[in-house]
DNA sequence: AACCGTCACAACCGCAACTGT
DNA sequence: GACAGTTGCGGTTGTGACGGT
């Protein structure tokens, strides 16, 4: 299946694979374990290539792999992650327990994508589609004549999409991601073994605490202290994401006279010696990910990665710029504080009233002025972001 | 029964990130 | 730092199954 291979790749079997094949990749596997893909094929007996033999074995061979349709539960969750990390399909199958990406990508697109459009909701964005996007195909094409004026000047969905929805839909543009090293599954039953003596009971908090793609000795090391010292962690996915406790931990740092005049979740090198990496590169790629989900969302202005990398030079840098440009877009008139201050909410946490600082204060108002969201949509996202459980 | 369109998903590809030298 | 080999990710496609006409 698929197209034709970009190289030359004869005598090799293509296409579906055949139960014999699929018994000598598991059984060599099983005696040698996974790795050394390219040279697999030639040792276990395949005329495959190792790329096809890796893709077997992990999304259909492996046996952790969970059979049968997705639950209700699964697919809500999967809409929260991709409305988190977008089309991170790796990052959100961690997140499920033996679904594949590749499952959940199909399940995506063949599936939840049309959901939310029927509901008027545009799969991209998780904003408010026009009503041109989220028709269903069938009665576009029953009205292929009547194109709206954007479509007859050449716009695609995607530019309709983005002009249409105005300011407050369409992402502002930041770098892919680093790698991000998938939590292996196989850990993952022990990791969840370990973290209920913790008593810490909510399964997403496990999830995204205990990835070991955070490093909890980075300025993020307070992630596990917070765990420990809390046990009425029953809140949603997005009330416990690392970039709230990173929220967390930082509402300490000075906020206010910051001598570089940026944002204060920016510059490490302005955080106090306590907070310092201790590695140059201290911010996992996932809490990266999600700082710069986050500044997708509005939550937070982005970190600025040169500074991150030790070049207090490069702190003003282009993503920042980009980002104070559009928060200046989004507020029109409103000025966007460079040194946010932050605001404060109260939380309960068993008993005892815990400071939280989560928005600086110019990006509340940004939030305040989402355009696109519904009031109900726009309290419940505020609310879940609002109410850390930690 | 034949045809056609759509759906579902396994499999493929290109490319970026990682790793070792 | 440069380079080559390996691995993993996300987008895309081919094909069988299925339902409607």
């Amino acid at each position: 299946m698929g197209r034709a291979p970009c190289c030359s790749k004869v005598g090799l079997h293509r296409g579906p694979w055949t139960a014999r094949e699929d018994l000598l990749l598991t059984k060599y596997i099983e005696a040698h374990g996974e790795g050394q893909w390219r040279a697999l094929p030639k040792q276990a007996g395949l005329l495959r290539c190792g790329k096809s033999c890796r893709l077997r074995w992990m999304n259909y061979l492996r046996p952790d792999i969970k059979r049968g349709n997705i639950t209700l539960d699964e697919e809500e969750l999967i809409v929260r992650l991709h409305k988190l990390l977008g089309n991170r399909w790796s990052l959100i199958a961690g997140r499920l327990p033996g679904r594949t990406d590749n499952e959940i990508k199909n399940f995506w697109n063949t599936h939840l994508s049309k959901k939310l459009m029927m509901k008027g909701i545009d799969p991209k964005t998780h904003q408010p589609a026009p009503e041109r996007i989220h028709k269903p195909r069938r009665l576009m094409k029953d009205n292929e004549d009547q194109e709206t004026e954007s479509f007859e000047h050449g716009m695609t969905e995607k530019d309709a999409i983005s002009s249409s929805g105005g300011k407050g839909v369409q992402p502002i543009h930041l770098p892919k991601p680093n790698r991000y090293i998938a939590f292996p599954r196989h850990l993952s039953h022990e990791a969840n073994v370990g973290i209920t003596n913790t008593s810490v009971t909510n399964s997403d908090v496990q999830d995204v605490l205990l990835s070991p793609s955070i490093d909890l000795n980075s300025p993020c090391k307070n992630l596990q202290a917070s765990v420990d010292s809390d046990h009425s962690s029953s809140g949603m996915l997005s009330d416990i994401n690392p970039i709230h406790e990173l929220g967390r931990e930082v509402s300490n740092l000075p906020q206010q006279g910051d001598p570089e005049d940026c944002f204060p979740w920016a510059c490490i090198e302005d955080w106090p010696s306590e907070f310092q990496p201790t590695e140059p590169k201290c911010i996992s790629n996932e809490v990266e990910l999600e700082l710069q989900t986050s500044a997708n969302n509005h939550i937070i202005p982005p970190p600025t990665k040169a500074c991150r990398n030790n070049k207090p030079e490069n702190c003003t840098n282009t993503l920042q710029k980009i980002y104070e440009e559009y928060l200046k877009e989004l507020l029109q008139d409103e000025t966007v504080p460079s040194n946010a201050e932050m605001v404060s909410s109260t939380t309960k946490n068993n008993g005892d009233d815990q400071e939280i600082n989560i928005f600086p204060e110019g990006l509340s108002s940004v939030w305040e002025c989402l355009e696109g969201e519904d009031e109900l949509l726009k309290d419940q996202r505020a609310s879940e972001t609002l109410s850390l459980h930690l």
